[in-house]
DNA sequence: GCGAAACATCAAAAAAAATTGATTTATAAA
DNA sequence: TTTATAAATCAATTTTTTTTGATGTTTCGC
């Protein structure tokens, strides 16, 4: 006989890993991590500055731009033909260490960080 | 003329992403967060438990759990014919958030986390 | 020694993610 | 209105990762 559907498979923990994975998925990118790090020094940066800054062509930077965003790792905000993207601080925070955190966060001495 | 050694294109942050990466890429799969997950409450466990545990067939779990041995998020102990692992708890904590540490230590009232 | 159990490893296939260059969309400036 | 610029999207290809089932290795009990 097969077996039915099974009940306990997928607990509410499983579930709950969906989107970390996303995140971390995010995250296990060495041009990835270093656009946040990017980020992190400059604040708010436009697309066509981090263009140079990382060195890549432009729709190979933006398909990476698309995947931290989905992810909540950045935000966007656009004005008029410039977009412009900034680090998530509340969810890098929620996601990692306080010293890792710090590697995102160089230049400022913020209360709860290094 | 091509373009010599590019000296400043691989900065010494550039290259610490590396390690970096490699330990996101083992965080960045459900089924990994899970065995993780499982570790954490289990403490050291035999791999011929895990295997009824996460549902997956040997081959399988063995090579996901290389995966995150290799990233340094777990450690094996062999005893005779058993392998057991555990939860690389100082890696785990300098990687990620309390709150994030506390999924993978639901359990435990250690005093810097939860 | 022989057979069984626990794991690791391997090679082939399948699936997922990344790269590339071209195209599209939207805004702005002439 | 035409043109140029910024950025997103697309489709085709390449690369990487995952899965699968088989095979290899080690250790233990008989």
């Amino acid at each position: 006989m097969k077996k039915e559907i099974p009940v306990n498979a997928v607990t509410a923990s499983t579930v709950s890993f969906e989107k970390y994975e996303q995140k971390f998925k995010a995250l296990a990118d060495q041009k990835r991590l270093q656009i946040l790090f990017e980020l992190c020094q400059r604040g708010n940066t436009c697309v066509c500055d981090l263009t140079e800054i990382v060195e890549m062509p432009q729709s190979k930077l933006s398909y990476h731009l698309k995947i931290l965003l989905d992810a909540g790792l950045i935000t966007k905000e656009t004005k008029g033909t410039w977009s412009y993207y900034e680090l998530n601080s509340d969810e890098i925070g929620a996601l990692l260490s306080e010293q890792l955190c710090c590697i995102f966060r160089p230049n400022i001495k913020s209360p709860g960080c290094c």
